[in-house]
DNA sequence: CAAGGCATGTAAATCGTTACATGATTTA
DNA sequence: TAAATCATGTAACGATTTACATGCCTTG
């Protein structure tokens, strides 16, 4: 269900095709919301169904038909109507690297370790490029589509993403020494 | 699959039931894995034909009979080689708080702080229940069960959803100032 | 006496991933 | 010439949630 609010808000920026909307889920909420094509097709066909949506099929050579789906009122409505939900809980979400570690006292000093600093420096690479090519992505975007409004969001969770990475790259640091010095 | 690996993990500490493993999942791992009995009973049951584990039926008075599960070398062989697989993954998690809001520019600014507040008040409060009972929790367990080794790690997480939290708390003050003095 | 804990499950539905299928054009 | 981009999908499988079903015992 909630993939139809991620297609209704980008539907809401202006009409585009499923293939489109793939493009955009990767680029900017592949964070937080993410999507494959054979996901997004099938539930922009229901959504349509639904009346949410309205399809303007161009045709193509080479290629199948583009269909342009277009926001209606309704979906308007419907989107909306989400966003003002409030937002009254705190999210369990899934975390397999946790997982691991919750078990990992079952396992040698020198296999953690080398987990623990494979994470790390997945984590300082990502933080880069949270603060240079996101940052610089989002920039842009402003830019070519004045979404001024939008934009103050959009930079407020890159933030939020950058600040709990580095979180993230401090705590795992301190996990490093601490197994380091206090594991047998 | 994942749930397998979180499953035998617990049955590695020592024989139990299903519906003693959805308490532990419930009180110790609820914020990086969870389930519901209804996905763990069949998971058992798979687990135990494939050979991961052993059950011991103890008949009980007007209950169903209590199903005893066990690791045997199998499943800790299974355990152990998923333990040691290289952490090589910063994972996208799904977030529809985050979700929110990337979209909330088409939401008045009233809406938006009621729930920027409501979130830090509910995270506030989260943050004291892993401050106080959580490590209280995790103190008595490793006393009653001896398990320092792997007490340490529990420990760990608990302390990355303190700083995590801690962070996110941080960050909805900004976001709710910035929010009151730069939108319209 | 109602609610919650104990203890097991099944069935249906939804959500999500992976694999398969087509086929032209562009880029490395 | 192989791979990526464009552009659509279907099918099969696996993961997860929600609803339903039973029934005793304990606690408030």
């Amino acid at each position: 269900m909630t993939l139809q609010y991620a297609l209704l808000g980008f539907l809401n920026y202006g009409p585009m095709t499923g293939y489109d909307l793939k493009k955009l889920l990767d680029t900017s909420t592949q964070m937080f919301w993410h999507a494959e094509l054979s996901q997004i097709y099938p539930q922009l066909k229901k959504m349509e169904k639904d009346g949410l949506l309205t399809v303007i099929c161009e045709p193509q050579a080479g290629k199948p038909d583009k269909k342009i789906y277009n926001i209606t009122n309704q979906g308007r409505a419907v989107l909306l109507q989400w966003l003002s939900e409030p937002l009254d809980e705190v999210l369990p979400d899934k975390d397999p690297v946790l997982l691991h570690l919750f078990f990992a006292g079952a396992l040698n000093k020198q296999v953690i370790l080398s987990q623990l600093r494979l994470q790390l420096e997945l984590r300082r690479a990502y933080l880069s490029r949270v603060e240079v090519e996101v940052a610089g992505f989002i920039q842009d975007t402003i830019r070519v589509t004045g979404q001024k409004r939008e934009g103050i969001f959009w930079e407020l969770i890159r933030r939020f993403g950058a600040e709990q990475t580095r979180t993230s790259i401090a705590w795992l640091e301190e996990a490093i020494q601490l197994v380091e010095s206090e594991l047998s």
